[in-house]
DNA sequence: GTTGTTCCTCAAGACATCGTCAAGATCCCG
DNA sequence: CGGGATCTTGACGATGTCTTGAGGAACAAC
């Protein structure tokens, strides 16, 4: 067995700028981590393969190898979370979509303490989901407390920002759709009624009509299939909605 | 039967990728579980011979043995429950739908604390009578929402999700046969008479024939001999229906 | 073997559910 | 206060599902 037992957990920041690397050194160092630093993608790269670290902290703009596709190689050799760093708002939206994507993301300018609590948020999410060569990187139905869940190959949500990304690009959602959405993949072997749905999206006390669930669950399909998410919320019917592409009623 | 006297519940995990075995361990320990690990499919099957497990947590991809012949192994030489790892969604239903099959799964990555509470639930389920195939007895008002409930061999029911697997393939059925199969399977010993069913599947307060109970049961069969899965639903002539492939021997 | 009962199966019409569109009401932001 | 987005409600069609009835098969009793 390969798998290093450690208790410390091991962080490779992936960074070109001497400042910036420097600091994420002393503060996760600070909080108890051990630190790898790398300058370049392929350094990057082997120094993942080396040391075998719990999380990659990866610069998007790195000088010659693409973040990106440093990311995607990180993937096939590594189960390592990938925090991406990103200079503009609107390159996350590229990173937290793809197939092969980061599992979170900070925008600089950041501060250390976020850093440093996103890392932890990452730690502690469970390990081992990467199977060498499998496409996505989280499956769908990941409980995760901080950064991106991952609602079907295509469609990853962020619960935190409220955003929902479709391959690769926003997409606007209004507020219920988006609960709605949140509310059907955040346990998705479930079937959930739509008087459950009107409780979690709309709260307890509301007397309208169950028939204003549907209409919102036909907008939300027809925006996600717009932007290619294919179909993410299927119907049983006679019960309520669940996640998955099965089209058919199941019971 | 060879029942261990022990205050304190035993699991038994079979993972090779040390991180998960390791977050599993410290997740059920502190949840108050004896737990034993072990790396490859032949040490597994070792350990369950040895400790007798309540519990196993099996990766379905472990490298070496296959997990559905380690499955199948358990099977025979222990009464414990099989709680599936598995990578990818559509891998559950070959593994739930086979003869000898999981009693629940969890897709990964998966968040410690629902593992924790699904081995709970099986382990609130009654032992004893899940070897060799036969299906789990689940008093009534038993909880029922944990877990996979092998109907027949080949025919196993998710209460949760309202699917049903047959032969390793989804049946797709109607909310009034999906009733049906569910009412009659979580029982499987008694005999539930139209009135019973009818009460059961469409509410108290209703004054239908009871001969929709009949097509609708007709419907079920002829589904699931469809789809392989022989003959689940016995008619006990001038009572009722029961479990089982038995034409008609009285209860 | 005959008879009456019970059950299965088939088919067709009645019914319910769901998806979609559109119009009006409401909310929100400037 | 005005304009735009958003939400609700109603209507309608398509599709799926349920019920009902009838014919016939299996079964038990005689």
């Amino acid at each position: 067995m390969v798998a290093v037992d450690r208790a410390v957990a091991r962080v490779l920041v992936i960074e070109d700028t001497e400042e910036i690397s420097d600091l994420l050194q002393a503060v996760l160092e600070a909080a108890g981590m051990e630190v790898v630093l790398a300058a370049t993608g392929p350094d990057g790269l082997a120094a993942a393969r080396e040391s075998r670290p719990d999380v990659v902290i990866l610069d998007l703009n790195l000088p010659g190898l693409d973040g990106v596709e440093v990311c995607r190689e990180l993937r096939t050799t590594s189960d390592a979370y990938v925090l991406m760093l990103t200079a503009r708002t609107d390159e996350i939206d590229r990173v937290v979509g793809l197939t092969v994507g980061a599992d979170d993301y900070v925008t600089k300018p950041f501060s250390p303490r976020e850093v440093q609590a996103r890392v932890q948020a990452l730690l502690r999410r469970p390990r081992g989901l990467v199977a060498l060569g499998a496409p996505a990187a989280v499956p769908p139905g990941a409980d995760s407390a901080a950064g991106i869940r991952r609602v079907s190959e295509r469609v990853a949500l962020d619960a935190e920002a409220r955003r929902v990304i479709v391959a690769g690009a926003p997409v606007t959602l209004t507020r219920i759709e988006f609960d709605l959405l949140d509310a059907v993949s955040e346990n998705p072997r479930r079937v959930l009624s739509r008087s459950q749905l009107r409780d979690r999206v709309w709260g307890g006390d509301w007397l309208a009509d169950d028939h204003a669930v549907d209409v919102h669950m036909s907008n939300l399909r027809r925006k996600l299939r717009a932007a290619g998410g294919g179909d993410v919320v299927a119907t049983v019917r006679g019960v309520g909605y669940r996640m998955g592409d099965e089209p058919g009623a199941r019971g």
